[in-house]
DNA sequence: AGAGTTTGGAACCGATTGGTACAAAACACA
DNA sequence: TGTGTTTTGTACCAATCGGTTCCAAACTCT
């Protein structure tokens, strides 16, 4: 019927996602918005509306692809012990951290502080986000051998939630080895079942 | 000797402080600084020189009077135990979480995620705010009864500061109360020396 | 009062911001 | 081979970006 589009819809967002994510919304321009995607602005606002639009189209494929797998691995009980998926997660987080190369890290707490505060449809969808974590982190909790004290499993899901954050942050700041481990080491504490 | 300046270096430093404390470097126009900080243009780059030296003014003013305050706190012995004085910041932060209000949440933690990445001068500074924070918590935790171990001075004192700055995160999507007195509950769990 | 010095404010700067208008190009269908 | 429909690239837009220039105003000192 017409002219079939000539970029790849799933590889531009993924592109303009990775912009947003290391750079924040004010910081990405259009200009590099552009250039990551690989599109002119004509077919720019003909796929996607404004640049706001896009922003949160981005933060949708997040959470599908990035929120989603994160969640589905610490429930998934075929990779050990629940506590065995957030001791993993962590860790993957820490060395991620540590490798020097990657300073962009997660991109929902990138969001949470950039725009939350400022936009009511933003915060709507990042508020979404940090429940389905906060409920990731609870299943994982929860499978144990002598089921958990329902109100030990809420709390201490929120603490590991925190602590999830707050390694992203100090990952801003150049995480040093040892730093990471700890870090680590103190989520192991606080999914203890014992304490 | 010459016409003597028509405002207050420091107050205007303070205005400048919250205008990027909530809405960032970049989304904090110089439009929006000078009209916060009540001074003409020509006033502003006589006495500071463009928007980047303000921004470092504005984290060395942050460094100074609010981390400073926060870990004096911290250290003040007149202030109950090591483990009081550690909760009482968290109550704070969870409180002022709370109150719709206010959702400015932490300067530092949010330059972290802001500019940390991406202006070496800015990360070297935010590292040793981090730092001071980090020994401020270590300060408290060894002052207990019978000294703990270092080890676990040293561990726990990260932990710590990472659930301080997950809490901080955690604020940016609008805390439930629970979710704030959980957070601070985890924290209690972490310092206690019995585990 | 006059000289010397610094501030304050406005005019101005080129570059960049996000966004629009429009015509040419590329396809599916008849 | 047209015809209709959509995409693409370019030219263009006003507004804003951070920053400079320059001079009158405001002060201290002699």
């Amino acid at each position: 019927m017409a002219r079939p589009r000539e970029f790849d819809p799933d590889t531009a967002i993924t592109a303009a996602m990775h912009l947003f994510w290391d750079h924040g919304y004010e910081d990405a321009s259009l200009a590099c918005l552009l250039e990551a995607m690989k599109i002119t602005k004509g077919s720019f606002y003909k796929a996607f509306a404004d640049k706001k639009s896009i922003y949160l189209k981005t933060l949708d494929y997040y959470d599908d692809k990035v929120i989603g797998r994160t969640v589905r691995n610490l429930m998934d009980t075929d990779q050990g012990s629940g506590a065995d998926r957030i001791l993993a997660l962590f860790e993957a987080v820490a060395a991620s951290a540590r490798t020097d190369g990657d300073r962009s890290g997660c991109f929902l707490c990138n969001a949470l502080i950039d725009r939350a505060a400022h936009d009511a449809e933003i915060e709507e969808r990042l508020q979404a986000m940090v429940f389905r974590l906060e409920n990731g982190f609870r299943a994982a909790l929860e499978d144990r051998p002598h089921r958990p004290d329902p109100e030990w499993v809420r709390a201490t899901a929120r603490g590991v939630l925190s602590s999830y954050f707050g390694l992203r942050v100090l990952g801003k700041a150049g995480l040093s080895k040892t730093m990471a481990d700890d870090c680590v080491a103190q989520v192991r504490r606080l999914i203890d079942p014992k304490i």
